[in-house]
DNA sequence: AAATATTTTGTATTAATTACAAAATTGTAC
DNA sequence: GTACAATTTTGTAATTAATACAAAATATTT
């Protein structure tokens, strides 16, 4: 916690008790979740928390690099506090959304460029849509 | 427009007045219109035209395979006739949304996988955002 | 032509996101 | 520490993309 402080200080984001928890939240949780999941599960703790500073704040942190703003659900957005280098997997049936590293998927880390061409990048997303194995198996 | 027709059947979709000059469009347009834009464009034409209808068409046109539902504007959903594999950029200053083909991006065809350890892919979308040449070019 | 299936349409509703201004908090100057 | 200014947070209202739904229209089969 005190480390989310200064992870944030030094990305040029004041570190108000709303950023912080949000940020931890972020940290803690790598399941991608959406403004609501993180709303709900902040409510107990931050009971006067309002959604304008959550959609703000979850803003901020992408435009300040510290998260990832991810548009691979079509019905929502979601968001990962992991920013290194990779790309997800969302399963049509479950829904989960999951990480794919450069492990699985050695030709990615080249696809993070900062130019292509006459156009500058900022930065890259790169989604997958299918079924995972939990629900592939389902039909057994 | 015949052909048209034919490339409608051909995928299991039967060519309705409607369908075919949705695909006519996305054929011809290759701009990754929005929902509105097409709804606009069409209604000249197809004065009776629902939107209910344009939606319902392109989710149809998405599962079968002969438009791509693109996810890249945060905003709304735009569509592509094209459906080989090619990423897309967008411009944060102006919004327009460009093709990149393999000769800008070698990697891109080996991202197009069937599978990923366990997961079943069924559609890829690579997306890059930033800042396009006419646009850096107007502080000069 | 009658019956059936499919497609289209219009309207109402949902739900994610944004706009906005007041209230609260924090930081700075004296 | 009080006063003033800047920043952040909050609540409410408004916007808007997308979906639900059932009636109307159109096409297909018998
Ligand atoms: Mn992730
Ligand atoms: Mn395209
Ligand atoms: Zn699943
Ligand atoms: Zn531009």
């Amino acid at each position: 916690m005190e480390q989310t402080k200064d992870y944030l200080s030094s990305h040029g984001i004041r570190p108000s008790a709303q950023r912080m928890a949000i940020m931890d939240y972020l940290l803690k949780h790598k399941t991608h979740p959406t403004v609501e999941e993180i709303y709900s599960a902040l409510l107990p703790s931050l009971p006067t928390l309002s959604k304008t500073t959550l959609y703000n704040t979850l803003k901020l942190f992408s435009d300040k690099k510290v998260a990832l703003m991810l548009n691979i659900d079509e019905h929502t957005t979601r968001f990962d506090g992991d920013v290194k280098p990779h790309a997800h997997f969302q399963c049509q049936v479950c829904g989960g959304v999951y990480d794919i590293f450069e492990d699985e998927l050695p030709e990615l880390t080249s696809l993070y460029k900062e130019q292509i061409g006459e156009l500058e990048i900022s930065s890259v997303e790169i989604s997958y849509r299918g079924v995972c194995a939990k629900c592939a198996n389902k039909n057994d």
